[in-house]
DNA sequence: TTTAAAACCGAGTGATTTAATCGGAATTAG
DNA sequence: CTAATTCCGATTAAATCACTCGGTTTTAAA
């Protein structure tokens, strides 16, 4: 039950670029730097996001990514399905048959259980916006910069 | 962003354990003939129900297993945790130092959407009591061996 | 007291998935 | 032109998954 590491780095690359947006583009090498993630992997991963119309490439010299939607219009949600695929907990797949009809009648009613678990996970996810990441990440940049010791109410990032 | 055949099967067979309870055991092997599992499978799953104090075991012959408390007070969460380790999308290993602070302040923003999607899982799941997916059971049990054509309202199981 | 049914335990294994790496082709600003 | 860059597909080592297997211990029943 566990995000891979499409999910994991994609999202904090996705965020980069929300991060440092600008009218010019983000070479893929400068995120996979600041972020610290292969450069190789990342390519890798662009083609998902690129599908789902949350991120743009500009080809060529002085090219790179953008966003291809406003910071506020893209949630969490999107990105993670991007990256991982549905978020469902398992495979519908192995619980229907061609017809949708259950295989079996005791797997019918543990599928109460992971349509709930599902339904949880995505309204979560889909309840924020890739601009509130945005906002938290430069209001913790600013405090880690000016350490202004009064209204310090986490330091480093707490356990 | 799955769950394994672990969670799956394990939970499949507290529920086959709970529909079933008497006061005499269920042998691992009836169990896995009725929910249509490997028992040696199985068996590898039993230590976790176990330690966890979900099922207890009676060794010999005519042994078997039995719910170690009432089923009214046995979350789903409390038998997924116990198969699957804990239920949160990323393991905190990986993001936190030793000591418990950020390894950088770009994961520790991602943090934030991972403590909410650990949390809406969790809250779902604790949220379910074994007790219920028995009564859901038998209810779909019963519309199947009487299949009243007044009050069908879902056939099979449904899409 | 034997016997058979069961839980209990740990090691092994083939298939699949993950997390990359690598080489090269297409595109484009300068 | 040329260097920077996206774009694309193939390969691979390591890890994980989903089991299997062989054996030991315990205990009810004959």
């Amino acid at each position: 039950m566990k995000l891979s590491t499409k999910g994991r780095y994609g999202l904090r690359a996705v965020l980069e670029l929300a991060v440092h947006e600008s009218d010019e583009a983000v070479a893929l090498s400068l995120i996979a730097e600041r972020q610290r993630i292969s450069m190789n992997y990342l390519e890798q991963l662009i083609p998902k996001l690129r599908k789902a119309g949350i991120v743009k490439g500009i080809r060529g010299a002085q090219g790179g990514y953008l966003l291809a939607m406003p910071a506020d219009q893209i949630s969490i949600g999107d990105i993670l399905r991007a990256l991982e695929g549905d978020l469902n907990p398992v495979n519908c797949a192995d619980v229907s048959n061609g017809d949708g009809s259950c295989s079996n009648s005791d797997t019918c009613v543990t599928k109460y259980v992971w349509k709930r678990i599902s339904d949880s996970i995505n309204d979560a996810v889909d309840g924020i916006m890739l601009s509130e990441l945005v906002e938290e990440s430069k209001r913790v940049q600013a405090e880690a910069e000016i350490p202004t010791n009064s209204d310090s109410k986490k330091q480093s990032c707490g356990k």
